[in-house]
DNA sequence: ATTGTATATCAAATAAAATTGATTTAAAAG
DNA sequence: CTTTTAAATCAATTTTATTTGATATACAAT
């Protein structure tokens, strides 16, 4: 049972990296996620500004980045901190992606 | 240079994986790549049957996963073979997905 | 030659995602 | 309290992607 599962995916499946994809299949978007794993954690406002980009784009962005689980939020009074969120990114990207977008380990 | 380069990934970079990202970015796009991948070769009429999908919207989207080089085409005939481009999803996926869409090893 | 089959491609229609500018919310500072 | 600032959300528009059905191409079989 647990086996055939294995072998034979279910559409839940491709459901599910569908939207993890998806969240990944724009340049700015992964501009974005880049900048957040460099910084560690940033406010909208800092990203805005190295990125020239309107903040209600890139709010739009981060909501993506957000729903897809690759990124956390923090609040902390007015500002939104971002923050990469390594669980999400687990078993989809690459090694060499993960240089790219994750935190730490042999890269 | 060649180092600054790693560190700073130039726009080429995100817009290259944007692509490949896209093409990933569905659902049936990805039922297509599994089965073209369980198949080791396929020809559209026989994917058509196994996933109820007509002839033209398959074509399609097997377009757009050729394009990303995540699969290859061989004429035989009237028949068009697909078959998984393993270079193509190299730095691509995790290993975790290499299983579900590419050939052999550790799977 | 004619017919049938596999597949790609095309134009039109539809659907989904992104952009824009404005508004709203909520906290902070005066 | 009033003003300012950060950020989310919303409605309208624009852009991009997908679907559909039809047609075109090219090979195979009769």
């Amino acid at each position: 049972m647990k086996g055939s599962q294995e072998l034979k995916p279910t559409q839940e499946t491709f459901q599910k990296f569908e939207k993890k994809f998806k969240a990944l299949a724009d340049e700015k978007r992964l501009e974005i996620l880049h900048l957040v794993q460099k910084h560690g954690s940033v406010c909208v406002c800092d990203l805005a500004e190295v990125i020239a980009m309107s903040q209600s784009k890139l709010s739009y962005h981060l909501k993506q980045l957000l729903d897809a689980d690759y990124v956390t939020v923090e609040k902390k009074g007015t500002w939104n901190y971002y923050s990469i969120n390594d669980e999400g990114l687990n078993g989809v990207l690459s090694p060499e992606l993960c240089c790219l977008f994750r935190n730490g380990d042999k890269c």
